[in-house]
RNA sequence: UGCCCGAUAGUAUAAUGGUAGUACGACAGUUUUUGGUACUGUUUGUCUUGGUUCGAAUCCAGGUCGGGCAACCA
């Protein structure tokens, strides 16, 4: 079978390696930093890693690159795990930078006796002041030809914990006056006396990104090794240690990160907005955490599909959150059990239906399923809860659904006609009164009468109660980092509107978290996190299209 | 005033010297017991100037615009 759809960059040249037999298989691998949670941006590599070697054949591995002791904790260790195995990827190997700070050592140590690594006492004001500028060149620092003996002495010194954080650092020997700044004799290892969430205090000096990272791909034989635009200067770094090492040659490849519009996806902005509690948590549904996302009732199947959609390039970008929209939208309409929901109610009085009576009908569960998913009895009766917005005491025009002297259906029930509607002394209305025509039961209506419009019920005696939270964008403009000042001055006020006691059909008494609805005309629900039976919370994570709201506008 | 990366409809992404496609969006219509879904149609694009070539989004040169690079962060 040919492949029909273009490739991306990157598979271009895995397909490229693979025929001309660089490789016989190839090795990815997702590297996060566990100092905080995932976000969507993630997602997309993680698709991109994982999605490569399930295409090509190989295997990715999931690396922890925890080499900075300070930022990183075992809670986030824990989320990325769970993030990535939700998103239906397997790992072959669990891996973590820490694994390798003894081997990590051993590559500095040869360094040093290749000549081409030497300690410097220096402070870090005195390295920068060194290090030149993008048009001017930088300077020797004055511990720079140290002998490789002294270098290997300082150099287990520091590891013994005999020097002060910040009193020394380990320097590659490359060239102050390379074009190319990282080049001017980058920093291998720090000092740091500070508690690894793995290694304890075992080590009090860590290697930095650049003497880790590339080395660690290096031992578990990568061969691709993907990252994002900001690391273009680091290759050359990358490459050189590589070299000078005389390891397995790992490359690397640079990707755009992906960013959505009314978002952020930036760890250390998403880390100000739990800290500054402007949201409820990682995991509050309004953040583009995949955790967040998890919460709001996103799917797995929809952030991938969504990944593979937007795809991979090399340009700067800002993804419509319309197409997140759309695809969560396109996997709910399959599997989301259709129920009804009243957010906010006004009653409807049927004058002429008995009574007390009440009488079952049945509704479908879900008429884009397989075999229509089958139907559920719904309750109902003379006194209903109805939509507010569903009534228009003077109607707009193509409005039509309850207005005086209208007819509407009431979904899998009855056509009813409004005959008139109560106010009270400030001007609410309060009831609609309405006849129904008993001819026009849904199923086996013979009434010959045809309602243009349906609307969703919920029979007053038997409704229940829950509280449903409505969630909107987190951010009022598209690119909230780009703006000037600080981002979180344009976070959404009414980003979360809380209905305290909305009116749901008893078939949603028993809903439990993971479980998707569609309240019919109303959007796609899931049970929040924090829901008991009891106690039920909703969380919509998104709503339905609505043509009519555009309509309305004009 | 150095080096590096990039530029294709509103957005994202294909076309790898040979018909500029696709998806989302927008707009219009058909179907509909969800103003949902489904289906149909319409709309809009190669940053710029030269060059090479029978032929350039693609190759070359200059320019413009956007982004990155001077952390003991990753």
């Amino acid at each position: 079978m040919t492949e029909e759809k273009g490739l991306n960059f990157i598979e271009d040249i895995v397909e490229e390696d693979l025929r001309n037999g660089k490789y016989t298989q190839i090795v990815t691998r997702f590297p996060p930093e566990p100092n905080g949670y995932l976000h969507i941006g993630h997602a997309s590599s993680i698709c991109l890693n994982f999605g490569l070697t399930e295409k090509y054949g190989g295997y990715t591995n999931l690396r922890f690159d925890d080499t900075n002791p300070v930022t990183e904790e075992t809670e986030y260790v824990d989320s990325i795990k769970e993030d990535v195995k939700w998103l239906g990827f397997q790992w072959k190997h669990e891996l973590y930078a820490s694994d390798y700070f003894e081997a990590l050592y051993q590559f500095a140590i040869d360094l040093i006796k290749k000549g081409l690594a030497y300690v410097d006492d220096s402070s870090s004001e005195e390295i920068a002041a060194l290090k030149g500028t993008p048009t001017e060149p930088g300077r020797n620092s004055p511990y720079r030809d140290r002998t490789v003996q002294e270098n290997l002495d300082l150099f287990e010194s520091m590891k013994k914990g005999a020097f002060k954080d910040g009193s020394k650092t380990l320097r590659a020997k490359i060239d102050m006056a390379h074009i190319n700044m990282l080049m001017r004799d980058p920093v291998l290892y720090r000092i740091k006396h500070a508690h690894h969430h793995r290694t304890g205090n075992e080590w009090c000096i860590y290697p930095m990104y650049d003497f880790a990272h590339g080395q660690s791909d290096s031992i578990e034989n990568v061969t691709h090794s993907l990252c994002t635009l900001e690391f273009v200067p680091h290759r050359e770094l990358y490459d050189w240690l590589i070299e000078k090492l005389e390891i397995f040659p790992s490359k690397q490849y640079e990707f755009a990160r992906r960013n959505l519009t009314y978002t952020i996806t930036s760890k250390r902005k998403l880390l100000q907005l739990v800290n500054e509690n402007h949201v409820d948590g990682w995991d509050d549904p309004r953040m583009t955490t995949i955790s967040g996302m998890r919460r709001r009732g996103f799917t797995p199947e929809s952030i991938r599909d969504f990944c593979t959609r937007i795809g991979i390039a090399k340009r700067e970008n800002l993804v419509d959150m319309s197409l997140l929209e759309y695809c969560v939208r396109e996997h709910l309409n399959k599997i989301a059990i259709r129920r009804m929901a009243v957010l906010d109610p006004v009653k409807l009085i049927i004058t002429n239906y008995p009574a007390g009576q009440t009488e079952e009908v049945f509704s479908e569960n879900n008429p884009e399923a397989e075999n229509n998913g089958g139907t559920r009895p719904v309750v109902f009766s003379g006194e209903l809860w109805i939509e507010r917005e569903d009534f228009m005491e003077t109607p707009a025009k193509k409005w039509f659904r309850l207005a005086p002297g209208a007819l509407v259906r009431l979904k899998s029930a009855y056509i009813v006609k409004c005959d008139d509607f109560i106010k009270d002394d400030e001007g609410n209305i309060t009831a609609i009164q309405c006849s129904y025509i008993p001819e026009s039961k849904s199923g086996n209506d013979v009434s010959g009468i045809r309602a243009k419009g349906t609307i969703h019920w919920v029979s007053v005696a038997h409704a229940a109660e829950a509280e449903v939270r409505l969630y909107d964008r987190l951010f009022t403009v598209e690119n909230p980092a780009a703006e000037e000042g600080d981002f979180t001055s344009y976070i959404n006020p009414n980003s979360l509107q809380i209905v305290k006691k909305a009116y749901i059909e008893t078939a949603l008494k028993d809903a439990v978290e993971g479980e998707k609805f569609q309240f019919i005309r109303k959007g796609y629900f899931t049970p929040d996190t924090h829901s008991a039976p009891g106690k039920l919370v909703f969380n919509r994570t998104v709503t339905l299209k609505d043509t009519w709201a555009k309509e309305s506008k004009k």
